[in-house]
DNA sequence: GGTTAAGCGAGACGGTACGTCTCGTCTTACG
DNA sequence: CGTAAGACGAGACGTACCGTCTCGCTTAACC
C-alpha cells in the first residue's frame, strides 16, 4: 500500500474504497460457500447477505470467482504458509500433512476444492486461479523442495514439479472424492517419493 | 428399475423410446462439453444442437450431469477397460498409462474432469457420480489390486484404497491443473508406492 | 374468429398464447397507472402485481408502451366510440362531451394522457402512439365531420385537421393542466367553430 | 481559508455559489434536451456535460425538473412576454401567433412541451410547474384579457380561464402531436371565440 | 383397421440470476 | 464552505436458462 506521493498529481478525489463493504463481500463468499455450496454463491446472494449493493461487487471484481480467490489468497498465506526456512524432510512431511487437515477442516479448503471444481468448467477461472493462486503457492513449494535437494535431506526420482504432483495430487483427489485421508498417507508418499531409489 | 417383468406381453402400448433422439442428446452433450465447455452445456443448448424438444430431456434424463454420466460410463467400459485378468504390477502400470492417456487425449477425459468438477459444487452430482461411476470403477480397481498382491506381484505399504488414491490421485490432479503429465510418474509413482519398504 | 383455416399447414404446434396472462398484465399496468402513477409503472412491478413472469411481458410485448396502447385501444373502442352514423351537429357536440368526460372521469383517460406525455419524452412512443392510436382515431373523426359537412350539418371555417384540433385541443389541455373542463366549453367550441363566419 | 479580501463589500467569506456552475448546468440541461430528448436527460448526463459534480447539482436544485423550469422561466420571460400594455384584439391575434411560433421554433419551446408531458407522470413536477411557470404566466393572460374585456376590444362567450385554454389548447395539443400549426388557426381561434355570439 | 396411449417437437409459462444503468446520498481532498 | 470526484445502497433494465406445463402430431401395440 504506496506511501503517500508528495508530487501533487491528484489520482482519487473524495471518495476511497470502503473497507468495511470489501470485507462484508469477502466473509458473505466464503459463508455462503460453506452454508449453501457453490450452487448458493451467486451475486446477487453475496450482495444481500454481505448488504451490499450488486454494483459494489461488479466495481471491484470482475466476477465472484475473483472474491473467491481473494479470500483463499488470504487465508492460504496465514494458515497454510509453505515452510520456507531450512526445509528439511521433516517439515515436508508437516507442511504435507498441514495441508490435508487445511483442505478437510479449514473453510478456506473448500474455497479451493471450489476453485480446482470451477476453473475446469471456465477458462477466465483457470487462468486467474493459475496466475494468482496455483503458480506463486508453486514458486514457494518448488523453492522449499530445490533447497532441501541442496541440503541432501531428500533425494525425488522425479523432477521439481513432478515430486509435488505426486505428493500433493493424492491429497487433493481424496479431498475431490470425499474420501477419507488416511493418517500414514503423507508420510508414506514422501517416503516413497522423496527417497533416492533403493536398488 | 428393473423392467424385467418376465413376460414379453405388453412392454408398452402405443410408442416406445426413440433411440435416435437419446443418441442425438448423448452426442450433442458430448459435443457441446468439447467444443464450448462446460458453461455452455445448458440443457436448452443441447435440445438445440440435438433438434430435440426440451421435454425429451427432461423425461428421461433428471439434469444434464446425468446425461454426461451416461456417455462416460459407455465411454470409459469400453475405451478404458481396467484389466481383470490376472493382473501383474505391469499391467497395473499399462492401466495407469492408459489413464493418463484417457484423461487427456480422449473427449471422455473430459467429461471425466467436468463431472469431478461438478461433484464438487452440487451434492447430487456427487452422489450420481459415485454410485454410478467412481464406486463401480474402484471396486474393480480395487480387486485388480487384490489379485496382484495375493499373486505377490507387487506389495504396497498403503491400504487398497489409499493406495489407488495414491497411484491415480497425481494423475487427475495433473490433468485438473493442467500441467502435463510427465512421462516415468506412472512408472516412478508404481515403483513407489507398490514395492514393500526397502529399509 | 377466423374460420378454420382448411390447409393442413401447421403454423403452430404445442403451446399458444395465455389469454390469462394478457388480461393480467393489461389490467396490472391499467391498475399501476391509475393507483401510483407512471413512475411506478415498471415492466418488473406489472409482472409482480400481474402474478407474470417478466419473459412473458417482454415475449409479448416490445415496452410498457406498447401495453398501455393495447388497454387504450380496447378500452376507448369501447367505451368512446366514435359516431359514424349520419353525423350531426348534435352528435358531435354529444361527442366532444362523452370525450371530456373519458379524459376526466374514465381510467383510460389517464391511459391517453400518459401516452401523450410519454409520447414527447420517446420518438418510439410517439411513433406507435400515432400510428395505432391517434392515426386510426383520427381517420374516423375526419370522416364523421366530412359527413356533417356533407349533410349541411356544420359549416366550419377551418381545415377538417385544424377543425378537429380546435375542438379537441382545448379539452385535452385542460385535462392535461388539471383544470377543470367547463360544462359549456365543449358546446361553445362546436358553436364557434362549426358555424360559418357570421358577418 | 482565503485570506480576507480587504473590500467588506463582500456578503461572504469563504464561498458563494458558483455562478459559472450554475450556468453551466442550465446550458448542459437545456442542450441535452434538445439534443438527445428527455430520456437522456439524466442528473449525471448533465453533470457530465456541465463539467460538474452530481452533488452540486442536488445541493442547487431538488430534481432535474426544477433545472428544466429554470430556463424556461427565463427563457419565456425573455422571448414570450405577455403583453400587458393596452391589449387589444390585435395584440392577443399577436400574442397566439408568438405562442406557436415559440412552440415550434425556439429550443424553450421543447423545454415547456417535455414538462407538460412530464407533469402527467409525476405529481411534483406538476405541482411546481403549476406553482412556478402555470400559474404567474396565466395570471398574467387572465390579466391582458381581462383588460380587453374591460376595453370593449373583446367579448368572449366562456370565462376568462376558458377562454384562454380554448385559445391555447389547440395550439399546445397540434405541438403535442406533432401536426403543423395551420396558419390560420391563431386568427379563427380568436375571431370565433372572442366575438359576441352573432345570432 | 380403428382405437388409444405414449413419445415426440414446439414453445409458453413462472421464476431466478445475470451484468448494466441511473438514481439520490454520502464522504473525502482541494482551493 | 463550495467544489469535483466518485463510492455507496437501491432497484429496474432486458436476456438467458431453469424445470414444468400444455399442445397437436406421429407411431405402434392392442382389440
Amino acid at each position: 500500500m504506496p506511501a503517500a506521493s508528495p508530487q501533487p498529481r491528484r489520482p482519487r478525489a473524495g471518495s476511497r474504497r470502503d473497507e468495511a463493504a470489501r470485507l462484508a463481500v469477502l466473509h458473505a463468499a466464503d459463508d455462503l460457500l460453506v452454508e449453501h455450496g457453490f450452487g448458493a454463491l451467486t451475486v446477487e446472494a453475496i450482495a444481500r447477505r454481505a448488504g451490499v449493493a450488486k454494483q459494489t461487487i461488479y466495481r471491484w471484481w470482475p466476477s465472484k470467482v475473483e472474491i473467491l480467490l481473494d479470500t483463499l489468497i488470504e487465508d492460504s498465506d496465514k494458515r497454510l504458509p509453505v515452510p520456507t526456512e531450512r526445509p528439511t524432510a521433516e517439515s515436508i512431511r508437516g507442511y504435507l500433512g498441514d495441508f490435508a487437515r487445511f483442505l478437510t477442516d479449514d473453510p478456506a479448503g473448500k474455497v479451493l476444492l471450489a476453485l480446482i471444481a470451477e476453473a475446469q468448467h471456465d477458462p477466465h477461472t483457470a487462468k486467474s486461479f493459475h496466475t494468482r493462486y496455483l503458480g506463486p503457492r508453486r514458486d514457494q513449494e518448488r523453492d522449499m523442495l530445490a533447497r532441501a535437494i541442496d541440503a541432501g535431506e531428500v533425494s525425488p526420482r522425479l523432477g521439481l514439479d513432478a515430486t509435488i504432483d505426486a505428493l500433493v495430487g493424492p491429497i487433493v483427489y481424496c479431498a475431490l472424492t470425499g474420501s477419507s485421508i488416511p493418517r500414514d498417507l503423507a508420510d508414506t508418499l514422501a517416503e516413497g517419493l522423496l527417497r533416492p531409489r533403493s536398488n
